[in-house]
DNA sequence: CAGATGTCAGAGAGACTGAGATTG
DNA sequence: CCAATCTCAGTCCCTCTGACATCT
């Protein structure tokens, strides 16, 4: 292969192996998950309901770029486990306010655990260096994407 | 916010940046790429026709990572426009060799720029180095879930 | 016959769109 | 009346499973 192809190559190129290892990411995420009958985005919703206090849906779905259609479904889900509990905000009656419940709580500290031991093995074939390299870098992006999304993200 | 919990924050999680970058990532190239009427797996399966000399669609399959029931569809798609061509392997009738043809060769090369432009635009946020570094990372992640899926892989 | 290859139907997840009801 | 919030129905892409026909 010429060296114009090898750049041209598959695996160097950023956006092939950005959504090639993000599924891959994904699809082990989802297998440690099972265990509580829960998936990705449900994870993901309870880390930010464990980090804000009280936020409203729109809220939930801006900070963490999840569609307003999909977060009825992932809440009613999350509810139905007795994670998570919706309430009307009484100053705008628009709004419904999440709590994170004590069983939510007490899920996501077991839940947490597992998913850093599955994070740390997926991340084994970099060393602590790299790990740390990679984040930073993906932090980056991520904040830049967030950013390009816009103040009014999704919908 | 705590130390602890900062340390276990969202924007820190490896699983989470990945496959938020990477879906980002993949949104946007669906966006580049529907200009030609194809989607991110159809480039994807160009380029590695182009690689590959006469592969069949098996080979396809294992080197991209792709599912077999999806290759249909994809291949598909890419005879009706014109871009490949499956035919029979004389050697062994079982097998559909695929072979790039001209117009899909054409196609190739105009897509490819639009690419790497959409990529140089996406990873703009980061500096040389840091395109270099992430490559580089990703490059390890995936060639080491690659054979994580062993040589058997999908299906 | 067992095994490989390709095709097909359908499930599930996640992103998205458009139409509504309710409230401010 | 207009705008924001939430809900609901349905589409699209991708992944995966299971069944099947064909060929070695």
């Amino acid at each position: 292969m010429v060296a114009e192809e090898a750049a041209r190559g598959l695996t160097n190129r950023p956006g092939f192996l950005l959504s090639r290892v993000g599924t891959s990411a994904q699809a082990g995420f989802k297998t440690v998950l099972a265990q509580w009958e829960i998936r990705p985005l449900h994870f993901l919703v309870l880390m930010a309901l464990n980090a804000a206090t009280g936020p409203s849906q729109q809220e939930l779905c801006r900070s963490l770029g999840i569609d307003s259609g999909n977060m009825v479904d992932l809440l009613d889900t999350l509810e139905a486990l007795g994670y998570a509990k919706r309430s009307r905000d009484a100053n705008d009656r628009r709004r419904h306010v999440i709590t994170l419940m004590p069983a939510g709580q007490a899920a996501l500290s077991q839940i947490t655990d597992a998913v850093e031991q599955f994070d740390s093995q997926f991340l084994e074939p970099l060393d602590e260096v790299e790990q740390r390299q990679l984040v930073n870098l993906l932090a980056k992006l991520y904040a830049a994407t967030a950013e390009a999304q816009g103040q009014g993200y999704s919908r």
